[in-house]
DNA sequence: TATTGTTATACTCTATAACTATA
DNA sequence: TATAGTTATAGAGTATAACAATA
């Protein structure tokens, strides 16, 4: 049923499976007219609405040097703002404007559609084995 | 015991995961001087050693316009060639040249070892599940 | 007419290293 | 001395549109 290829490495379904859900969430949102790197800052930040640099960094998988890029995009586009830090005067709090929160509102909700109808009909224990995959991978130390 | 994040979203897990695999695979790799969408291309032309450009592009998710500078890099360094198709004229093979299938085989070798150290543990059923899940999120059509 | 792949263009992402300002 | 973040730099990925050759 699987035609010919057995889909035989984790890594590379792996690979697949983030880059088409990429691909779909950003069609699902051209309105918002965001990179994936952008989608993926305001994801990060729709749940406490407020990291360090070096947090989201770390959060997104992106060196801080490259988030600077991104967050001057999105801070150009009022989306975000640079607050000082309250208690280190060398960070800054990156935090969701009142648009920015709203985007990054819409985006949750997309990738809650998203999974919906990726997931839909796929039984509860075969979920559970996949977020604790998932957990493994993420947690992991790979070296 | 998943500290304070329920690693709520599959989506955002799978990219994390995702991103988690490409940054070790790069580290284990980098004596060979790849990118990893060169990574990426060698490992999708390692099991049948031939592709053409679209089949190529449709594996690792990327344009065929992309997908010209990565070859020609691939290509400079002697890794892959570009052969004419035999049936098609206007299409290309890109084929593994006798160093490429090396480092095709390396890259596959180090794909399997990661998996090996991630995955050790866990139960055959969750992995079961796993690849149901990354099979359904890869092929699923999410328009 | 449609498709294969390249070229041209314009941005975005990416990492490294050097730097400023704090700590 | 070490850390947080930016800047400078340079390369690589990305998509779109236009294009040539072929189907």
């Amino acid at each position: 049923m699987q035609s010919e290829s057995e889909q035989s490495s984790v890594v590379l379904g792996l690979q697949r499976a983030a880059h088409r859900t990429v691909h779909a969430l950003g069609e699902a949102l051209t309105h918002l007219g965001l990179t994936a790197a952008e989608i993926n800052a305001l994801a990060n930040l729709a749940d406490d609405r407020q990291r360090t640099v070096a947090e989201l960094s770390a959060a997104v998988g992106a060196k801080s040097s490259t988030l600077t890029g991104i967050l001057d995009r999105l801070e150009r586009r009022d989306l975000v703002r640079r607050q000082p830090h309250p208690t280190d005067r060398r960070a800054f709090l990156v935090v969701l404007t009142e648009p920015g929160g709203r985007a990054a509102d819409e985006i949750w909700r997309a990738i809650t559609d998203l999974e919906h109808r990726l997931l839909a009909g796929l039984p509860a224990t075969t979920l559970t084995g996949f977020r604790t995959v998932l957990n493994a991978v993420s947690t992991e130390d790979t070296r």
